[in-house]
DNA sequence: ACGAGCGTAGCACCACCGTGCTATAAAGGG
DNA sequence: CCCTTTATAGCACGGTGGTGCTACGCTCGT
């Protein structure tokens, strides 16, 4: 059976199993045979793809980042795009919205981002990705809030850099509520909470 | 020597040895052995205080979250207090800024709460301290702001359920990045971003 | 003064971790 | 057809985790 394998797929499929476990039992439950169990491939078949434990680690956090970015870049292409007849306000909150866990599948995604980016503080392996994703959130924002200025949908004499810190702070914080109490942080509300700090910038 | 010591006193000189083991390896670097050793004991005396290493985390994470809160107490009585004379709203913004991490000391103390936040999450032990943290900090902001709107101060048609999950989430996520990157969050960036939301809010 | 009790310390055990290493079977090329 | 390569699987080792249990000494009540 062997040769037919392509070996992206089964690291792809491996990342997967490891992004389930750490759902399920944080980072630190994501041990090689927790791992391979949750796969259903033996201990010794995960590590011939995987120099290591901490690779499997690292491989897959950059996997769940670039899903992420990925999915994020769909509504950058459309808000940057060259339609000038869209509703950029709506756009603009399309693309915010979607750093927030709205459904299960980002959710699920938040919970596991947030573990991996929270063990990066102790886990030197796991500190680029991190770092990498969050200059990637912090650009963003940046660019669509000096779009929206140099169109006029802004105050021109915003600080820009502190603006961004407030949205940047303003996602992360919806989104590590919403992970940490759900009970307490519907979808609803977190869009209200967005959408109601969209309508404040623009006064 | 023994019998001299107060049992309390040793439980809290742990708990600090726990809180900073936390700080360096993250929760789950501290074990009964890294404990031990951080707190200049044996690993068996460090057990005859605890009845197990998660009653050794539970305590800590309570310990700490006593206080942050205690810290933020001295702020809520004088804002709540008789005194008609004070600056309201510095008293409000010297108070949500004690949330912040602004000096090392509670750059520390925001570290290790994270840390054990997000532990809360996959160990059932360690949710009820994270569930009550969490509401008492929803809890105070809402009253404030209910306060402000009784005053005057704040618009009346906003929706405080939304406004404080806004603010929360702020004070969430300026923590959060001040955590895990502080190198593009630093102390006097956190404070603008807070006064700014501030004054967005009373127009 | 002496025994009870508490603080301190550490051994021993089992469980689980990552990893070096080996074994087996299934392809594909010569 | 055989032999190299690759996928899969698993053993065994050293290290480390929490914990049950025991040992020893100091202090204080009686």
């Amino acid at each position: 059976m062997p040769k037919i394998v392509v070996p992206e797929e089964r690291r792809a499929a491996i990342s997967d199993a490891v992004i389930r476990v750490v759902r399920r039992a944080g980072v630190e439950g994501a041990t090689l045979r927790t791992v391979a169990d949750e796969a259903g491939l033996a201990i010794g078949s995960v590590r011939h793809y995987f120099g290591s434990h901490e690779d499997v680690l690292i491989f897959t956090m950059r996997e769940l980042g670039l899903r992420i970015g990925r999915r994020i870049g769909t509504h950058v292409d459309r808000l940057l795009g060259t339609d000038p007849d869209i509703d950029r306000r709506a756009a603009v909150e399309d693309l915010f919205a979607e750093f927030l866990p709205l459904d299960p599948i980002r959710w699920d995604e938040a919970v596991v981002w947030l573990a991996f980016t929270t063990a990066a503080r102790t886990r030197p392996s796991l500190r680029d990705t991190a770092v990498e994703q969050h200059a990637f959130m912090r650009g963003l924002i940046t660019r669509v809030l000096q779009e929206a200025t140099a169109r006029g949908a802004l105050p021109d004499r915003l600080d820009l850099e502190v603006e961004c810190l407030r949205l940047s702070a303003l996602l992360d914080g919806l989104t590590l509520q919403a992970v940490l109490h759900p009970e307490n942080t519907t979808p609803d509300l977190l869009l209200a909470a967005l959408r109601r700090s969209l309508t404040a910038l623009q006064s």
